[in-house]
DNA sequence: CTATTTTAGTGTATCGTTACAGCATAATCC
DNA sequence: GGATTATGCTGTAACGATACACTAAAATAG
């Protein structure tokens, strides 16, 4: 007799439920199919009453093993442990969940090759739909599982000209920093800075250029030495992105000329802006305005609420699924791109400029 | 010819890399499973250039169905979108992975039932063993898929007398809560606050109780009327924390003689409530101490600075993962109660009580 | 009353991997 | 030199579920 081994097996399996309603496996799973019409009424009661007896649950693992799909999505973003993504997180896993879908989640850090490996590790998995919530500019390390078949969709990323075959899905970017950057010139503000860290990612791009768009709408003059973006453009985690907004805004209010009004990249390094502009004794919004980006629950929980731009995550994870069940019902979905229309909310760390312009920026004294 | 279908097949096996190296399939299986002590060196290294000239990637699918054993885990958290259950998440999946292990993310929302069908859905998965981060007092409710072999961590959630065979990892919450109580005291505070939701969990329980300790401790009156302890028992997310934070916070100050001190339950709490101090022109620390709880990311970029107690989230997570292990090599883990040692972290939100005592709350006035 | 169709299931091979028994061949022993 | 032991690999039957081809029996047709 060939091997067998020490598995512990206390799962019931088709067979038992089949053996107890005195059918054949194969019924059972015809009735697991949802194929019954094919089967007498009082069939299908017994098999019921079997499975419910003994408690029966289908293996998925097996399932998947015979027909090759998979109920689990992967979902790999820089780090749950940032607000912006951990919020993502969740509305993904609801709408997953609510579609009968598990999510595999994966903190990729940042860095392109944890975000391969961890993509062939879920192909490996069985996993043939990955949302990837990432900025790379470049998605050419995921060539290879791509072309394997793998459903990628690019979460905040627009699409860029040499892209595989994916599906983009973003808020749109330049719009949304257009939005804060007007609303501050429409605050009277002329000097308006811009905060990021490195311009290493296609959203950031993008959130530069909506605020220069809105710059040039208002025929201001484009300083680049209000741009502050700097930064190492591999470590930036989630509180590094605070430290960053800190410097950079110290920076700009170094300056000869100071800004009165800054747009951060983000929520986080808004709240770093913030708190260097408190360091030099100036008040938000009165000496000074910053906008963020993102609206992350914190934002109107801090002090001062900030204003912000809101990135519908709800409607977001909405249309990723949509993606995801589209390609599993049908062919893989056409490579496209969706952004989603941001959504300007104005709290309390936006205001008018002050009257006077600040003294060049010497600490412990204020207008 | 019996049944066969359409599944698209583009992935390489086990038997593609056999036939390539002419060997059989075991061959490949026996130096994939390190039995390759019994194999000639020669035929070695011709599977190896096999798998790897044609790229193959054991189906860990297959491997489970014929193994039973799974390296996927759980994580049941209430809310990845809560910062602190965010940061719990990534440091634990950063040590899964570690491990070879995957993590399937589930939000509870706390309810109940949530975190039931998920532990059933994953063990319906394959999945053997799971975090659950809960303070539910009970967990009467998972039972029936603990008896059935599955594996249980609780986290955040101290072991209670009738509790089924689980391991519990978690804070020392009592312990913490005193440290910080004591701080104020140390302060000079003789007043202070307790501002919690409902203490619906066994962590709010310890904490209250902790902050017992510390009044009792220095001969301080306990006084009922200053421990804060409303809100539904169910609806509490994350930003709703903040919402009663400040909520409490208000009751409390306007109390005949309010606390020069609070405590809040966590560090969400402390967010709302030094908002509601705030708003009644009272300044943190200066008029009024708070000191949170967790120490989440966003304490220290909070304005101002957040005294609180920090979880040591990586050690915790080492502890998780060392249980994880050991249930997976031998015997399931002894049920059993890790509590790690909390750390007071002194910043900002908490100074000296205000020389003179404050009048009876009228907003728009000040010592 | 035989021929055809429908109904209600069953049998079999298979997904990719694994553990063990089995079995040639080569090496070692007395 | 024949028996024994070690070495190096292969064959087989599972793990649990599925889909198709197939088939007895019942229903309908002509």
């Amino acid at each position: 007799m060939p091997g067998d081994d020490g598995v512990r097996r206390s799962t019931v399996t088709i067979n038992d439920v089949a053996r107890a309603a005195r059918v054949s496996p194969s019924t059972v799973s015809n009735l697991l199919n949802g194929r019954d019409e094919r089967m007498r009424a009082r069939t299908r009661r017994r098999v019921l009453k079997a499975m419910d007896e003994l408690g029966y649950q289908p293996s998925r693992v097996a399932r998947q093993l015979r027909t090759g799909v998979s109920h689990v999505i992967g979902l790999v973003v820089p780090s749950v442990a940032n607000p912006f993504w951990g919020g993502l997180a969740r509305v993904i896993e609801a709408e997953a969940l609510g579609h009968g879908y598990q999510v595999l989640l994966c903190n990729s850090e940042r860095r392109p090759d944890r975000e391969r490996s961890y993509v062939e590790v879920l192909w490996a998995d069985g996993v043939r739909t990955v949302v990837l919530g990432t900025s790379l500019p470049s998605l050419s390390h995921l060539v290879p599982v791509i072309e394997r078949g793998l459903c990628l969709v690019a979460f905040d990323r627009e699409s860029q000209p040499d892209d595989p075959p994916v599906v983009n899905v973003s808020v749109d970017n330049r719009l949304g920093a257009r939005l804060v950057s007007s609303h501050l010139v429409s605050l009277g503000h002329r000097r308006i800075g811009f905060v990021s860290g490195p311009i290493a990612t296609v959203s950031r791009r993008q959130r530069l250029a909506g605020y220069r768009d809105a710059l040039a709408e208002a025929r201001l003059p484009l300083d680049d030495k209000l741009v502050w973006a700097e930064g190492e453009p591999d470590g930036f985690g989630d509180v590094e992105g605070a430290e960053l907004g800190r410097e950079g805004m110290a920076a700009l209010l170094s300056l000869p000329d100071p800004p009165t009004a800054v747009v951060a990249i983000n929520d986080i390094y808004a709240i770093g802006a913030i708190s260097a502009a408190q360091e030099q004794e100036l008040s938000v919004p009165k000496d000074l305005s910053v906008a963020g980006f993102d609206d992350i629950a914190l934002a109107r929980l801090y002090n001062p609420p900030l204003t912000t731009v809101r990135q519908p995550l709800e409607d977001m994870a909405r249309f990723v699924m949509d993606v995801v069940r589209k390609a599993h019902d049908t062919a893989p979905a056409a490579p496209s791109s969706i952004a989603v229309a941001p959504q300007l909310v104005v709290r309390a760390s936006t205001g008018a400029p002050p009257r006077q312009r600040r003294q060049r920026a010497a600490p412990k004294r204020s207008a």
